[in-house]
DNA sequence: TGCATTGTTCGGGAAACTTCGAACAATGTT
DNA sequence: AACATTGTTCGAAGTTTCCCGAACAATGCA
């Protein structure tokens, strides 16, 4: 392993972002800040559930996203409170930037 | 190449979250935006300046930095008014995100 | 004309990411 | 109990990214 990796790791920030530059991640954080919450299937994004899975265990490991079970359906939301602590701002820049995003 | 990328391809912004989404050129961003300009070599980044010119594109390929040759010496500097205009406040978040970034 | 400096490009090998089907829980419904 | 629904996990394959040394411009200086 090499030595120069040990000075840069992986932050919270570059992991936020890292997460936000995938375009079907980014597509569905703005899914989810239009609409509130969304059950995991209820995108109509034309992928296989383990890839869709994939993308929300992703979002949630950046703590950009929470989920909530509430009778027998699962919601995704956003975690804008924490969000807005780490980085404030953010979520406005998302909702405010130029299409297509 | 499976159907479904075709629906959903990088965006400029995705593009622009994915270029932040490095530790290392996250670092070089924030370096730029507390010193202004800075050549590519004067960043203290133990890395091989192969290393080094790719970031650099990587980061310039997103729309996020400029250069600007100045008799002999090649500075780095944020393209603040293209940025400002593609994603509002995504300056004003890095700069005001909690740390570690 | 050499030589140093600075940055880009190329080629490879290693690591990480994305994607998918299949198998596996967990829950609700008939 | 049998089935449907929803989401997670696993394994594998393909792609992309990252990193580096080496070779290559381009410029300035001795």
């Amino acid at each position: 392993m090499p030595e120069v990796l040990s000075v840069l790791v992986k932050t919270p920030l570059s992991t936020i972002m890292d997460a936000l530059g995938d375009p079907i991640r980014l597509k569905i954080v703005r899914m989810l800040l239009e609409k509130g919450e969304i059950a995991c299937g209820g995108f109509d994004l034309d992928l296989p559930k383990s890839t869709r899975s994939h993308h929300f265990k992703v979002l949630r490991d950046a703590g950009i996203i929470l989920k909530h079970e509430e009778g027998t359906s699962i919601y995704n939301y956003i975690d804008r409170e924490s969000l807005e602590e780490r980085c404030p701002g953010l979520l406005e820049m998302l909702t405010q930037a130029e299409p297509p995003y």
